[in-house]
DNA sequence: ACTGCGTGTTAATGCGCATTACCTAATGCG
DNA sequence: CGCATTAGGTAATGCGCATTAACACGCAGT
């Protein structure tokens, strides 16, 4: 190795801080200044009045002024070294690569979490779980390098439990993007389905409908989990008749969603259908092409909700009754959690409520 | 003069390294292998082999199953403090927010980033432009977050020169996507607009045909300025008039670009076009229009030819001659180069060579 | 036997910063 | 006046890791 011609000098490896090489470290601006490091440190990171160490207005000003005309830049990753904080923010997304593209579902949810972290004062770090590159020692790998950041936050279904855990197990502070239980001691933030799915149904109560039927598929996402359970207790709420003969469960809802199954419902007292929302959105899907299919008017002879946002190629559609999940809000409420951990907070769960959608699909029953 | 804190602990704040709290410490593993902290980072590392100081066998296999059973894994900012290198690449966007725009999307850029990123060992990080958050001191702010990694590539045209330059200064290893000269001593990787712009010409030239236009726009990005160069090297190569005469520049080729003009042209000897590629793609989709409004069979009565790829919505009508961008062999080189100058390089630019496109909108010239 | 040399391993050091214990005036106060 | 307090600042220390000088130990050569 050749380097410095200077025969020998610092011990490791070494850019000099001599001459002109490299950032001005604190040091620097601390001889600059005619005071020492420590100084330099209480003043730039505003530490001094904070902790009741005050420093002299005099004293800040020529520190101040040596700092900028050195140019001096904190390094990021001493600071975390030495204070366990940097003032960065994780954001992990278990997604190939970045979802930089706006259709993406996480946009609206990460421009809540911007906002909210630039009002709290932190930056953002963005990660990306496909990574599967070099790190040597752990193998555990992809998930070590949030540690980079304070804190980091979570977003994606495909969270692997294990890491995770061990970043909770840890200390590391964390905050997953939709209800997680599995890692123990995991915070989350999710959407509280159970009362807006309620809420719904209380709506078309309120409108005069006896009977009610949740559409949903076959699938046991606790999101959806937490939609029936509110549809069950808005029924229960407003004393309509609840049970296994409220909820239309189908793998494939786009066959067994039949205009003769639809006539037949309505013949029964059904007036009214809920949806499930999921990634697909084949329920409501199904659901609606099942009442062109039978000719039906929508609000006027069969009212329909739909438990979250329409699919995006439908958005053209009558909007129709639910709730809107507020992921910017959402984003912004992982953000405080987050913050909040790592200010030493507990990990809770916190549920965001979810706005309610009036919409043109649900009107008062028809009267035959 | 103060030395012994007999009473006290450690004078830092201090989570304790005893009992079970936090990650364990490489001076953890060591401790249960039996041997130093210093042979603990050898091992790990695998950087004993390479420095010529190769560790025993069986040390290394204790070592190695101390480490598994603590499940020790490396502190990022650590390693970078320490030893100036975590194998961790940033990746910088200067779009505002997470990209709005799915059109000029870096996507496909990304992919050969990422490619060979893991191809060469390291794991990526991103950042965005638009958090304007914390960070005490300095105020530069935004652009110092990337000193957690190794390097760093920047995308996007509007790159702050100054706080580049910064960056450069300090000696940061730094590469830009798209040529750049603004900072003296930034690396850049580029497409070869020259070579490729020349290339369709020759083409055009080999189908014989004898008066070539350029449309461009009114815009004078250096990505413009360096087709119009390959295309009059192009006519000049041939043998064909370049001149003033050859380029038509128009502030709004929509309106300017007339069937009427198109045909006077065709009467002039004019018997292709070639259209600059943009964000818009605005000159392109002028000239298609002009061409289809003036009645012209394409490849038969004229030829046409783009400086680039066609915009998204055009992607299914015919494929132009001219060129395509490899955004993902882009990616791979700027890794590629950022890792040398990592490794100490030098901050040279590049360019990737575009692969022509023959494409079906282009043939021999009419015989009147 | 002493030197030379190669091989393993450790002690010591510092990266840049934050933090704390301590030190020295300059007061306050009964 | 004697002591406690406050204001203002500094020296020392360590965060977790990488790096290197130095040491310890054979083993050959002369």
């Amino acid at each position: 190795m050749a380097k410095e011609a200077a025969g020998r000098e610092r011990p490791g490896r070494a850019p000099a801080p001599a001459g002109r090489r490299g950032r001005p470290r604190q040091a620097e601006v601390a001889r600059l200044a005619g005071v020492s490091q420590a100084t330099v440190s209480l003043v730039l990171s505003g530490r001094d009045i904070a902790t009741g160490r005050p420093i002299s207005a005099p004293t800040r000003a020529k520190v101040l002024d040596a700092a900028r005309s050195l140019g001096y830049v904190p390094d990021p990753a001493a600071s975390r070294l030495a204070a366990a904080r940097n003032n960065l923010l994780g954001v992990f997304s278990f997604t190939a690569t970045f979802p930089t593209d706006v259709r993406h579902s996480y946009y609206p949810f990460l421009v809540g979490v911007e906002q909210e972290a630039a009002a709290q004062g932190y930056d953002l770090v963005l990660f990306t779980g496909s990574s599967t590159g070099g790190a040597g020692a752990g193998g555990t790998g992809a998930l070590n390098r949030v540690r980079l950041a304070d804190g980091c936050l979570f977003l994606g279904r495909h969270a692997p439990s294990d890491e995770l855990g061990r970043l909770v197990a840890d200390g590391f502070p964390v905050v997953h993007v939709g209800r997680h239980d599995e890692p123990e001691g995991l915070a989350w933030v999710g959407a509280d389905y159970v009362s807006a799915s309620r809420e719904v149904v209380t709506a078309l109560a309120g409108l005069g409908h006896r009977r009610v039927l949740l559409v949903r598929e076959d699938d046991d996402a606790p999101a959806s989990a937490d939609r029936e359970r509110g549809f069950l207790d808005g029924l229960a709420a407003s004393g309509l008749p609840g049970g296994p003969g409220a909820v239309f469960r189908s793998g494939d809802p786009r066959r067994d969603l039949t205009a003769d199954r639809i006539r037949a419902w309505l013949a029964d007292g059904v007036s009214a259908f809920v949806a499930e929302e999921t990634d697909t959105g084949a329920a409501w899907r199904a659901l609606r092409a099942a009442v062109d299919e039978a000719g039906l008017d929508c609000p006027g002879q069969v009212s329909l909700a739909l438990l979250g946002s329409p699919p995006a190629d439908l958005a053209d559609g009558p909007v129709p009754m639910g709730f809107d999940i507020p992921r910017p809000a959402l984003g912004a409420e992982a953000v405080r959690l987050l913050a909040a951990r790592i200010g030493g907070g507990p990990a809770v769960g916190t549920f965001v409520a979810c706005a309610f959608r009036p919409g043109t699909t649900a009107g008062p029953p028809a009267t035959p």
